[in-house]
DNA sequence: TTGTAAGCGTTATCAC
DNA sequence: GTGATAACGCTTACAA
């Protein structure tokens, strides 16, 4: 039947087979109003250029019909998606659960969806993450770290995709961050412990390939002590997963090897210290008299923990909130010329205190 | 050169001014490896139906202009978004966040990316977030609870966009539900401590409204009690926020009230349990000698504090799994008739035990 | 203020 | 196995 464009009898287009299973389109609002399609798109995106009765006539009409505006359609038409996209290494961590939120609800404000993708710390599942967002049509995206392989950002280039690197912070990068400085950040922990008369540490900290973040951590651990001629020795080095588990058998180990005991602990996150400060108490080791434990993060059970976590907060919702209005201003052409730095905050605590008189 | 059809004066195609800021279509492609567009689309679709040759052809030409097919030229002329969208009421609970971890890994391997939308426990904005998706062409959606507006299905299901309610399990439900049973597994919670000769019990749950799941695990403490004779007096019953703070400030409250105090808490979630653990250590209540507790959620520090806790544990990831393989398969029109139902099992700890001798 | 009509980048339906 | 070409649902000059 229907013949495609010249023909001669009349086709019945209200019962044309739809490919979309039979849901209303603009046309259909078109025609129900009495308007051009035109009119029913100004209605949408000009309210102002269409005047009172025709827009109430097309609302009317759209309600009735149940139209919803197809983003597809528009995006082909308009070339912009409303699509951010964000990659994060993993939504089983709060600090990333929780930047996720921020930067969800500044892009939600502004009408945009966000798109999120998990790399499971995998440089290569960033990568491919990347480009399917990019195929997505992303506007904007937002990506942890700066540990990337070198393709990812080829791509952003080339797509011309602004973006920013978030959770992490470092003066000379070549890209734009918003985050903290981790090595500072560890540096400010060492030399707490430092000034508390501290001289023998020992560090568990989540593992650190593919990862930047904890790599500058570490830097930061060992040039604060370098500074004081002190250096971690390796069996006072635990590198593992970022659990409590993991944290108690790292003390169990120090405590029981061979080496002198440390008087301090540095921890990589919140988990580990909490799982040291655990096994501690199993082992009847006094924290903070014995010995003393820090963790990052700041979780909601570190304070609340007996004896409370001495640990440093990052408020990980401002980034993402930050970093969202970093990449709106980016496509209204504004300069955002905020500094990305979102400062950490030294939760000094129980667990630390001034270094055993008796080495 | 090549007039389009009936120009007379050569237009030059290469330098027209692309709205898409220079990135290569597919027609870029096709012209560059010598062939129709419908090749290069079938290279990727059905390479089956492509000789070798030609097919190496088009990759190779693809490759040298990094052409990125554009998702919405693909979803208008498919019918096809490819895209699933997840609703949950936070990030900020892990057992949302691995949830969506879950549904998102089986996603990805069918090529399938999720739109996420949190509705912070709000109905209005469960309802935003579902038409904002519909207008994205999510293919299939996954909402967290039933306790929805009534709009939100009706959008559904004029939409007819499959979809499938996840965490909550409730028989004679009118929806497919994949997750447990909250009343029952609180029934369960009971009954432990019932067995255990408890007979004076607190409960302390987290914000019931708007939360079905929550309501649910009252209900469900309510009538095992009820079963032995048993009610919760009002002023053992404590809700608010599912957080450590308010754990610690209701056992006091509890503890300090004029009423008989209880033997046993049964608490909605583990920091809420955990809050209580804590402040009974600090007001000096032995549990489970004086008090037994009990958590939900089975977090990572439930089997590491010291009393180790009583909880129950779900397996949310396998939740998530199971929720996006039942819609990959609604949309492959295989008839799943795997039960949604996601076992809970109940960790017996060390901080339930039999009640004390003296009442 | 409103309508006409030409795209937007892909896939689908036919012919060949 | 390939190639024309008409959709797909919407926006946007340009015209009226």
């Amino acid at each position: 039947m229907s013949s495609s464009h010249e023909s001669a009898t009349p086709d019945t287009p209200a019962v044309r087979t739809r490919r979309n299973s039979g849901r209303a389109v603009l046309g259909d609002v078109a025609r129900l109003a009495g308007v051009s399609t035109a009119t029913v798109s100004r209605v949408y995106n000009e309210p102002d250029r269409v005047s009172p009765g025709v827009r109430e006539r097309v609302l009317q009409a759209a309600t009735t019909l149940n139209w919803i505006p197809n983003a597809a359609g528009r995006a082909l038409a308009s070339t912009r998606t409303h699509i951010a996209g964000a990659i994060i290494p993993t939504l089983d961590d709060q600090v990333f659960a929780s930047q996720v939120a921020g930067m969800q609800a500044v892009f939600a404000s502004r009408g945009i969806t966000l798109f999120l993708g998990c790399s499971n710390y995998d440089p290569a599942q960033a990568l491919t993450q990347v480009q399917a967002m990019l195929a997505r049509g992303v506007e904007v995206i937002a990506i942890v770290g700066e540990a990337h392989p070198p393709e990812l950002f080829d791509a952003l280039r080339q797509t011309r995709v602004p973006y920013v690197i978030t959770y992490a912070y470092r003066e000379g990068s070549p890209h734009h961050c918003i985050g903290f400085d981790n090595r500072a950040a560890y540096v400010e922990i060492a030399e707490h412990l430092i000034e508390l008369g501290h001289r023998s540490f020992a560090a568990v900290i989540q593992p650190a390939r593919d990862n930047d973040r904890v790599q500058a951590r570490v830097t930061g651990i060992r040039e604060a002590l370098a500074r004081h001629g002190i250096a971690v020795r390796p069996s006072h080095m635990h590198e593992g997963p970022a659990t409590i588990a993991f944290g108690r058998e790292s003390l169990r180990a120090i405590w029981q090897g061979s080496d002198k005991r440390p008087t301090a602990i540095i921890c990589g996150n919140d988990q580990l210290a909490i799982g040291v400060l655990l096994e501690a108490a199993e082992l009847g080791i006094k924290v903070p008299q014995q010995l003393s434990v820090t963790g990052f993060d700041d979780v909601a059970i570190a304070q609340q923990i007996h004896p409370s976590l001495t640990t440093v907060r990052v408020d990980t919702a401002e980034i993402g909130r930050r970093a969202a209005q970093y990449l709106l201003d980016v496509l209204d052409g504004k300069n955002n010329t905020e500094s990305g730095v979102v400062q950490p905050v030294l939760m000094a605590r129980e667990s630390t205190a001034s270094v055993p008189l008796s080495g």
